[in-house]
DNA sequence: TTGAAAGCGCTAACAT
DNA sequence: ATGTTAGCGCTTTCAA
């Protein structure tokens, strides 16, 4: 292995040179940086990350927390983790791959030893577990999502409940009256996932104040599941107009079956979705949606990170970053069919 | 931060006592053992990472690089990353994140600044530009996919070309005589993906050998995408009585099309796909399928490794371990329907 | 503009 | 069974 005394030699100056020639911490002449870039060149020399953590205290590492279940959203946690790994890299700084398996301890454990400088955080629950450990003096960190009490957290998020009241708005803006919303998975709202949570909260609070009738149903993916819950909705609400799901293995089959019981999509009902805009280009109606902005989301959350380790006195400007949602009007929503009166 | 010198003093002894204490590498009294662990204990001391590997040259990190692309096979890609880790934490190792994006020189810096010991490859060509970086006395390395030469080179993969032979062997079992094949994206040949490419070879061979017609047409995701091939298909070959399905955005498009078109599943046309069970068990019709068994291929990536690192003089069981296909008949797979004879 | 040297916290010979 | 000590390769004061 090619250390820095060898380069350091080999051009003829001292280690320190050498480091500050890497580092660009202080004035080197022209002269000297050339030779010493030239021996770097000559030798192939690769600064040991293990000496410069220690040496420095700084290993240039992000932890990203991913959950460990893969029961929803697979493609945007992918997206998301990979846009983490890209920004990162960008400026300087790779990334650990954490499961949530471990849950706080692992945190702790990355965090403590050094290995990494700060994490970013998936899946947040409302009441996250892991929450205690971050504020406990803990280390840089961003979530991405929000959890009940964000005081003293950074976070990055879709504003889910504008997204819901998005949605909501859309629909009563064409006329509708009677929304059914199919859901992710028991589950996902068991766990208090905020984003679901959130997401219905926006819904209802609009669907209050613009007079319109909403029904929740959360909803395991799948054609079979879908076709259960559908089927319970018809039956509880034979007046639902419209559709908001949020949960990307239903909305192909929704489309499936109103197709298969004789319900043009958007003449008799009207599908609005939140997913991402892949899911909605792709289906057999190209459904209108609100994005998730997962490459965004990703972004952020580094940048977010990365300004927070340059400042040198510590100081954490916490607080909410919410993205701001944007509904795509597509091909499977529009006015409702005429209502059916007493007298029809 | 508490320091190993620290915790030797705490505990009334030596620095490499508590070293050894934590390694276990020579024997320690009972007494001295746990009076160690309080201390360690009490002072809640975590061993710095770097300090650990720059003294032991072992970093105790693998590198898992994934596709940047998220074109194909995306829940699969996240589950064998998250295999990966689940699996190399339960080995003490962690796991670093690399895009494809860096290509071949993200390997070097990464091993060759000793931030991972090795790296696990992902997504790989049969011609694959990382490849050279790796024979080149590169570091230990596994690939989950297998190149068109794998000598010298350690890989995991599912033997697609197996799973293709599979599909046309049930097929072909149950009558049918002529069957097209719905592949990935085209990208996704362009780029000479092993299993894309191997899959096909599977396919073709044993078409071949048994006397049916094969059809191949790589497709784009998405119901439009796969209304285009499905109407070039029936025109070209009238007489499909089968498709072979290997892009998980198809299925359900195929199926509802099937549907639309008066076509019954499995009475009019069989369906078979080469995909996760969780697309196959929540379709429409519960399709027959090659299950892509991803968690299996990441747990075996990283224990081939581990062995592989625990081998102190270096050496390399190099080979391709591949994993043995299972088919899985579900709803959408029976015997072709009476032939169109010339007196019909 | 450059050099010398003192650590950073740990591991692993070498002693006893 | 335990202690002593010499590094591992780098960063960063302190000096010139």
């Amino acid at each position: 292995m090619v250390t820095l005394a060898e380069v350091a030699r080999h051009a003829g100056v001292s280690a320190s040179t050498v480091s500050y020639v890497l580092s660009g911490r202080r004035p080197i002449s022209d002269a000297t940086r050339e030779r010493v870039r030239a021996s770097i060149e000559q030798l192939g020399y690769q600064p040991h990350a293990g000496a410069r953590a220690l040496a420095s205290s700084r290993s240039r590492i992000i932890a990203l927390m991913v959950p460990l279940r893969t029961d929803m959203y697979v493609p945007v946690m992918l997206e998301i983790a990979v846009a983490v790994a890209t920004t990162a890299r960008a400026h300087g700084y790779d990334v650990l791959l954490l499961t949530g398996e471990e849950g706080p301890s692992a945190l702790r454990r990355v965090t403590g030893s050094g290995l990494a400088e700060a994490v970013i955080l998936m899946d947040i629950h409302l009441d996250d577990e892991r929450l205690p450990v971050l504020r406990a003096a803990g280390p840089p960190a961003v979530l991405v999502g929000t959890p009940s009490d964000p005081t003293g957290l950074n976070c990055v998020d879709l504003d889910f409940a504008a997204a819901g009241a998005l949605c909501v708005e859309h629909l009563a803006g064409l006329g509708h009256r009677e929304i059914a919303v199919i859901g992710e998975a028991p589950g996902v709202y068991a766990r208090h996932t905020g984003f679901a949570e959130r997401t219905l909260r926006g819904l209802r609070d609009r669907a209050a104040e613009l007079g319109v009738r909403l029904l929740h149903r959360p909803c395991e993916g799948g054609h079979d599941a879908v076709a259960g819950v559908l089927a319970r909705i018809f039956d509880e609400r034979p007046d639902v107009s419209a559709f908001v799901v949020q949960n990307e293995t239903a909305v192909e089959p929704l489309l499936a079956l109103l197709r298969r019981t004789g319900r043009a999509v958007p003449e008799d009902v009207s599908v609005i979705a939140v997913c991402p805009d892949q899911i909605a280009t792709q289906a057999s109606v190209a459904v209108s949606s609100v994005a998730i902005p997962a490459q965004e989301l990703g972004r952020r959350a580094v940048e977010r990170l990365i300004a927070r380790l340059a400042r040198p006195d510590g100081t954490d400007a916490v607080g909410v970053e919410l993205l701001v949602p944007e509904l795509t009007v597509r091909d499977s929503s529009g006015p409702p069919p005429p209502r059916r009166g007493p007298g029809d």
